[in-house]
DNA sequence: TATTCAAATTAGAATTATTCTAATTAAAGA
DNA sequence: TCTTTAATTAGAATAATTCTAATTTGAATA
């Protein structure tokens, strides 16, 4: 999602379009990494050197509310923020801990295989392994 | 996994069998619906009166670490415990948060969609929906 | 069976992640 | 520019989990 698109939706929703929310968005945006709450507030620290850990928490939930960005649990214990709305899953490298996006087409359709008491919304597939890249 | 199961696990790996590890496992055996670490803590209070939180932690995590538990982040913030170790994906009711296992054989091997750059070692689906009974 | 000792348990303090509170500031419409 | 209401802030509060240091206990051995 970009910059516009989220200031667009921001203001369809009755939100105020802030430094905060805009720095922390942008931030997202070009992060690949799935960040912590307490890395976003290290990272916006310079261009924000005022905002307190309380408004990156609003920010990310209010974020989070509009759409913009997806909450991932992942580790125990940790929330990871993610601004790629494309439908998508993760691949957890455990020995690196770093996470890739695997876009959703990669993966086969799973809905149908559980029969209609599950009414499925969406979902959310994990794997966990080794990322060997051709260098 | 059965209660003598999980003995004799911890007997190979030199753990000893105490009556907090034994209750806390035979708990997590009957109870289905994927407790918290706090919930455990309610749920052993009758039968280990003197048991604290510290064992709780202790003792999930030493049953996580022997692998006759598994520790689910399903919700951020939250770790849920769960002694199913047959290979399986949750579904999470939307609606009542209530936790539904799903069996791997039921939904199809995903593995050989990604590539060859990654080496897969588990993977865990998590589905969103709500849950028809058909009472 | 008693002794021994490393491992397990305990209470409570400490830490980490997150939310709440109440006062202050600022965005955007009139 | 003024006003209003939402957003931001610092710091306290809460919740989840880990750590610490003292005590207890399981089980190997004498």
């Amino acid at each position: 999602m970009t910059s516009e698109a989220i200031k667009r939706i921001l203001i369809e929703k009755g939100l105020k379009v802030t430094p905060q929310r805009m720095v922390i968005a942008d931030y997202l945006i070009h992060e690949k990494t799935h960040p912590t709450a307490d890395d976003v507030f290290e990272a916006v620290k310079s261009r924000l050197p005022a905002c307190s850990r309380a408004t990156i928490y609003n920010t990310l939930n209010t974020l989070v509310d509009a759409g913009v960005v997806s909450a991932i649990a992942t580790e125990p214990g940790k929330t990871r923020y993610d601004a790629n709305m494309h439908p998508h899953h993760h691949f957890i490298d455990t020995q690196t801990g770093v996470i890739h996006d695997i876009p959703w087409e990669q993966v086969s359709q799973l809905c149908e295989s559980l029969g209609s008491a599950f009414k499925i919304h969406d979902y959310q597939i994990t794997f966990f392994g080794e990322y060997q890249s051709k260098s």
